[in-house]
DNA sequence: CGGCAAGTGGAGCCATTTCTCCGGTTGTGA
DNA sequence: TCACAACCGGAGAAATGGCTCCACTTGCCG
């Protein structure tokens, strides 16, 4: 047996490993990223010391669960940037990933909190991050986006959204299209000018951090 | 001693009754609707069994803790109707009541759920509604407001508004207002027209008892 | 001023959730 | 097939928060 970094798990061990991944998507999907684990051991049908001995930590679990849900937010920005209308690029990517954000509770979180446990998802997110710069860029430059527009107004709609998600419930897919929709129109070129000053990339940045933070205020006291 | 309802409190127990809703209203503010009680009592330098023979349930606190909060949204309405210029009043109350939103983490919660525990709070929602509900047809009827705009756009926009307060903390304010005030442009007449149907009145009204319940999904299980 | 109902605080019980320890089980290489 | 390292699951310790019980104190009325 190699102690290896790539080292193999017993058959088993791997099948468990993957059982609690399903397991995980399951249940993050259905009741959100704060479910108690022992739901998610008891989904995969697995003790609780198996999952902690996999995953040590929640984040490393989210991470392992959402990683496919991260390269699809990175292809569609991708994707987009393929779209000879430099609008319906734009538009159709913040519909569909904020359709993603209403199917799924959990993903929801992932995309308005860094993990900072778990570094895979947060190569992506910074993959992702910079095609959205593009993309904002070029409908920018097209005429069609607002001038003002700027990279961090697209977390912020992603948290607006993620607050329609969580309060709303069964009701979050027609909800959360209706907001997009409204919101997008306060997007476009042909809409006034905002009287709001754009939100500092830092503090954008730090919210994002801050985010990442579980459950209540630490008490601190 | 009147055994009646309207029972006066010996001195000393109506003193630390009003330092519990001025507790009450500081921790509120800072840390939101879910704070441990405890954290409220030790503010008040109470214990905590004064707390809870004086409020019996959670609900019963937030509903005297926010009592005045609930008639500055309902006079902020009534005052909107007013302004002789009917988006200026319609806008100017959304701004309000957002920004109120953004300065205190409970004052967002009350808000965006209901409190089926506080007849006071949801009578004065009722109210503040109606209120609404004309400042929107005004504002539709002077051709300012897009026409397919409705009254469930505000819970929705409040809802928005919450998880950008939620999830950005220090700079909640900023965000806030920056947040806003894209969405004011989604809402303006001249706007384009907007492609998702808006919301059923039933499904917002379920949505906000919903996010009555406390915490996370009751297992059930 | 004296008696007592109203009021008080905190110890303590119950429920929930995180995370670990350990005795027993099982896959796998030799 | 055998032996052992890897693995398993659940009991349970520890932390947190909701809520109650009860022995003691105090404002108020006569």
């Amino acid at each position: 047996m190699c102690t290896l970094l790539g080292m193999t798990l017993r058959r088993d061990a791997a099948r468990n490993r993957d059982k609690l991944i399903g397991a995980a998507q399951a249940v993050f999907a259905e009741q959100g990223l704060d479910v108690p684990l022992e739901a998610v051991a008891d989904r995969a049908c697995v003790g609780i010391a198996t999952l902690y001995r996999r995953f040590p930590t929640r984040d490393a679990l989210i991470a392992a669960a959402f990683e496919d849900r991260m390269t699809e937010y990175v292809r569609a920005a991708e994707e987009a940037l393929d779209d000879p209308d430099a609008w319906s690029g734009f538009s159709g990517f913040v519909e569909h990933i904020c359709e993603m954000q209403a199917a799924d509770r959990g993903t929801g979180g992932v995309f308005t909190r860094t993990l900072p446990a778990a570094p895979v998802l947060e190569e992506q997110r910074e993959r992702g991050y910079m095609f959205v710069v593009r993309l904002i860029e070029r409908a920018k430059q097209a005429g069609r986006l607002r001038a003002d527009v700027t990279p961090e107004d697209l977390p912020l709609l992603l948290m607006a959204n993620a607050g329609v998600v969580e309060a709303t419930g069964d009701a979050a897919s027609a909800a959360s299209r209706r907001f997009v929709a409204l919101m997008l129109e306060g997007f476009r070129a042909d809409a006034g000018t905002v009287s709001a000053p754009p939100i500092d990339p830092r503090d954008m940045y730090r919210a994002l951090r801050r985010a990442g933070r579980r459950r209540r205020a630490t008490p601190s006291a």
